[in-house]
Parts: structure tokens; sequence; C-alpha cells
DNA sequence: AACAAACATACAATCGTTTGTTTAAGAAGC
DNA sequence: GCTTCTTAAACAAACGATTGTATGTTTGTT
């Protein structure tokens, strides 16, 4: 009562009844406790007269419970990670559950940190975009309930993600629909991130499928953001080739930032001369002209997947629960850079 | 030690030692109590055996100290706050806080029911980003710490934000030393927010001591986004005006947004036949060609500065400090639309 | 050898809830 | 009128840590 904090046994000494009385008739268990209205009254009552507010804290550490979701993220910058964070805040605040954040950017050893830390700190679940496997097996010996986005890990964690073959298909069967034929592709050049094979394997499978031919390839060095570098390996590959594909595919975000800065540098114009088409969205790609045709996440479906996934987890408590894989379908967002010739 | 968790208690029990020895030990509180090394080795042998964590809920109800600060965003997709989250994160992770989030979606009510969540919760301290009044009250009732940030509110709560009349004057300096003289303005149509009062304030006056004229100035929906009717008012004004400014400053990013739109629809080249300079940086700014000059806000020292305030608040315990205001240097991002004439 | 000072550790209360188990009345049955 | 149910409310034990105080051992001093 002093010091500003109203606790239950304040309420209870005010209304003159026990605490116990207060806890029950505050959360309405009366299966097995039933209460005059008059008791009732008295409490609700000092509630209001006192401002009382439960300490979820206290309420934890009994329940076991914290009503905190943890959501562990490689990049909080990455706008695809705030609209997560976005949809996530308001889906998980309708169960009453309030979101902790972090971010490890891209750093393993902080990825192992903060799980430790939220553990510590009692979530009663996470969500994790992996950066590397560090820490991943804390959260599997505690028994808390974990989903992994964005990238798959080859351990069988519960999965929510784009449905990356798909989506290197939906490509091929776009440029084939709008008549691009001979396609170029820009790929970062990592082994071990599967996700980028995956879109290759269904764009190229995809491309055969449809007739096109898969003209050349160009490996960038796999940044997070578009460099000089990257750059200079288009323009060049671009100069060296004695005519120019119909259009070119940027296997990721950063692959399509590059393709257009080099574009750019050879005053060639995408959606013109030749087509550009990405996976993945990006800010830029609505914004710069002309804008860029990219199929991309459906950043609240994944969120929602996510959600249900660990939600599903934490009510059938056990995590005897097999875990399962949520692969959604990209969505197109068509814009002006591959127009149908 | 059965359900996963290990507790204290199980540690003291397997180092034979009592639970309190345990807790000292890995405090390191030898002040008033001092162990011999060989206790302090069995339970930290005991420690690693068993990989034990202590449960920060336990702590905290102990302690009265969460060690959580809650960030409540008006608007979590808006990369200013998801970057003001990204600089928090990392500063406060290094004194031992952990960061929970919440977005109000600029809906007064959301921002009480997040308010009262977050006190609820035992956050060691808040920083908001205020849609309106509501609920700050709540935090000034509870002797939680509260920094304010981004719209100055006029109840004096501590306040970190850019320095809105410096931004204005900024502009005008720039714009006079890069020979404009007759400029146009873009402004939001609201009384309430005295942010855009300010920077035009400042603007006004600046262009005064510097010889400059405003020649017009249109008002445009406070909208959060660019819009079509927005969109036309500028339209409209250009094309009413017997001959253009030299340049034009959107007071905010929006007015910004929206005036490249219509040039691009009137088919001018900013850069070329008349400059543009912003107040408030944003994604676009960067990328489209030509790139946009404006002064920005320093997020970081934003972030540091609300993160300071709060932890002297924290320290000094009582809010009995006095409010503090600190008004941070804007920056000028100086890019392609505001060339030397 | 006696006595205090310092050291090393244990005991026990507490933080604010939830929840299983009593207890104290009234009401009902005979 | 006495036992037996209900019903309404109180009692008390957790949850897992921190922390003030008490206790039992050494060590040092004379």
């Amino acid at each position: 009562m002093k010091n500003g904090k109203v606790t239950m046994s304040d309420v209870a000494k005010r209304a003159g009844v026990d605490i116990s009385t207060v806890s029950r008739v505050l959360n309405s268990s009366f299966e097995k406790h039933k209460y005059s209205d008059k008791t009732v009254a008295k409490v609700r009552k000092a509630v209001d007269k006192l401002g009382y507010h439960p300490s979820l804290v206290a309420r934890s550490l009994r329940t076991g419970k914290t009503m905190l979701l943890g959501m562990v993220m490689s990049d909080i910058g990455n706008p695809f990670f705030s609209e997560m964070a976005f949809h996530l805040d308001g889906i998980m605040g309708e169960y009453g559950y309030r979101l902790i954040v972090c971010n490890t950017n891209e750093d393993p050893e902080r990825q192992e940190e903060h799980i430790v830390g939220m553990l510590a700190h009692g979530v009663d679940g996470l969500i994790v975009s992996p950066s590397g496997k560090r820490g991943l097996d804390r959260i599997e010996n505690s028994d808390v309930p974990l989903v992994v986005i964005d990238r798959p890990l080859s351990n069988g964690f519960s999965f929510v993600g784009l449905d990356n073959v798909l989506a290197g298909k939906m490509v091929a069967q776009k440029l084939k629909a709008h008549n691009y034929r001979r396609i170029g592709v820009v790929m970062p050049d990592s082994k071990e991130d599967l996700t980028l094979q995956e879109r290759l394997d269904g764009l190229k499978t995809g491309l055969k499928d449809e007739g096109c031919i898969l003209s050349w390839k160009v490996c960038i060095p796999p940044t997070a953001v578009a460099g000089e570098e990257s750059h200079r390996a288009i323009v060049n590959k671009l100069k060296k080739e004695l005519d120019y594909p119909d259009a070119i595919v940027g296997i990721t975000n950063v692959c399509t930032l590059n393709i257009i800065s080099s574009l750019e540098e050879l005053d060639l114009v995408w959606g013109e001369s030749l087509g550009v088409v990405g996976i993945d969205d990006f800010t830029a790609a609505s914004i710069v002209r002309p804008s860029i045709t990219v199929v991309g996440q459906p950043i609240k479906r994944i969120a929602e997947e996510s959600f249900a996934l660990l939600l599903k987890q934490i009510k059938e408590d056990k995590k005897k629960l097999k875990k399962e894989t949520v692969l959604v379908e990209p969505v197109w967002h068509c814009r002006k850079s591959l127009p149908v010739r």
C-alpha cells in the first residue's frame, strides 16, 4: 500500500475478507467456491477504490506462466521482422500475451545469450528467426515451446516459412506468361542457406517446364546489404554478354536491389528494355520508378501460423506434439518491372 | 528439479550447503559474508552440473526489479521506431535490461491498455511515443520512471526529441547557402501537433534572417501516409502559380513524399528545375532518383539519451528528480535534390 | 587458558499471488 | 434436538529467489 503499490492483501483488509477470497472473486473461479453477492460486491468496491492491479510477477511465480512470448530476431531493422512483430503483437494481444523482443544482429553468440535470458525470464514460448543453431538446444532441453521462422533449420523444430520452391516456380510461370524466354538470375553465393537453393531449384524446374532458358547465373557475396562488389559483378556480366536476357531474376531482395543499381549504371530502364522480377519484397521495390514486381512473403499469415503453432504447443502442454512445418504460399506484388511483352 | 526446472534449492542440496549460501555466492555479495574457496567451488560445480539458471520471476518478486523496460510505440512499422528499438535493445542490453515492446497503432485506447499491462508486468521503466495523453497519468501515479519521445506532451514528462525549431532554421540556412531564394512549403494541416508549428517557425525566421522569401504554403490532410488528396492539392498549387519557386520544403516526411509524387506527375525533375528538401528522413528518400536531401533525426542519439534519462530516474530512484527535456540536434542527409545552383 | 573478534555458514522471513484443505455456520432431515 | 449436508469464508502452504539475523567455528590476543 505504501510505496504506491497496492497489493491483494490491502484489498482484502479494506474489504474485510480473506486474501484468498479476493483472489477467487477476481479470477471468477467459482467452481468449488461460491461467494455471496455481498462479499463479491465488497471486494469489487475495494478493488476500485484502491485502484488495485494484480502483480503479474507474483502470479507468474505461483502459476508458472508469465504470459510473455519472446521473439528472437536476427535483424530488427529489417521491415520483414518489424512487420512480423507488428502482427504478432496484435494477434497475441488478443490472447493476453505480451511480446518481448530482442535482436541478435545475426550474431550467434548474442542469439544464445538472448535465448538464455528469455528462458530465465520465464517466457511461455519463443519465436526465433535463427542465425545459426546456437542456443536452440537450450530451448529444446527446457520445455518451452518453440517455433522457428524464416529460415528452416535441419533439426526438426516446428517451422513456419515461405514455400521457396513454389516461389521459384511462380516466378518461372509469370515469366512465361509475360513472354520472357531468356532469363538471367542473380543469387548470393552461400552453400549453407538451403532456402536459396530451393528457390533456385523451383525456378530452374519451372523454367524448364515452361520452355524457357536459363541464360546465365551470377553469384554475389552473401551480404545483408547491397554492395559495390556485387554491383560490379552484375555490371561485368551484362557487359560481357553479347545480348541481354529478356529478364533478370533476383533470388533475394538484396540481389534485386543490386540488379537495379547495376541497370541504372548501364542506363538501362527495367520494364522496358528488359524485365526484372525478384523473390522477397523490400521497401524500395514499390518506390523506385519503374516499381519492381516481386513475389513476397505473406507476413501476416506467417505471424498467424507461428502463433497458432506456439499456442497449440502451450495448450497441449507437452512438446510431445510432433513438430510441424507450415509452408506458406508466396504472394505476388505485381508492379511495373515485368510488363507483358 | 523435476519438470525440467532446476531451482536454487536443488543446487544447495547437491552442493550440501544452504540455499542462502548459493544465492550469495552466485551474486558475489561477499561484503558481509565471506565464503571459503571450497564452498564457492562446490556451489559453482553444482550449478554447472545441474545447468542452473536463476528464475528472474522469483528474483523480481523479491527485489521488486524486473529488469524489463517497456517501449510503447505508436507505430512499430515505422522505420523510425524499429530503428529506435534496435538501438535501445543494444544499449540497454549492456546494462542487463530487456525490452518489452508494444504497438498502439495510434489508438489511445490501446495505449492505455498497454500501459496498464506493462505496469502490471512490473517494468522498471517506460519509453513512450505517445498517441495522446491517455494512460500516461497511470504511469505518473505509479512510481515507474517514464521518458516520452518523439512528440512532446504539454504535461511535464521527461522528454527526448528533435529540436524542431533548429531543424527549420537549418533548412533555411542550407537553402540560402545553396542559392535558393523563393521557397514553397508543404505542411500537414494540424493545429494540435506543436512539433509542426515549431518547424515552420524555425523555417520562417530562418528564411527571414537569410533574406529568402516564403513564396507559398500548402496545407495537406494530416494523414500518416501519402495520399491522393494531398497530392492533388500540391499539383493544383503548382499549376496555379505563375512561376515555380526555387525550392519546396516538406515539413514532414509524408509531405516530402507527396511533393515528389506531385512533381513526378508534372514531369518536373527535382534537383534540376527546382530543389526539394525535407524535414525527417524516410526510406524512400535515399532510393528515389534523384535522392532527396533531408534533415533527419539522430535516432541512435535519441535512443541513448532516452535510456540515460530513464536510467538516471531508476538509479536516483524517486521521481523527485525534476523532469528533463533533451532536444537533439538534427543531422543532415545531403543527397541530390538540393544541389548548389 | 580464557575471551573476544573475525569468519563461515545456516535459519527464517519476505515478496504477492494461487489453491488445496480446514473451519464455522445455517439449512435440512429424521 | 441432534446429526448431516451444504455453503461461505478463512487458513496456510507453496512458487523461487534475496537478505537480515543468528549460530557455530576458527583464529588471535594476552
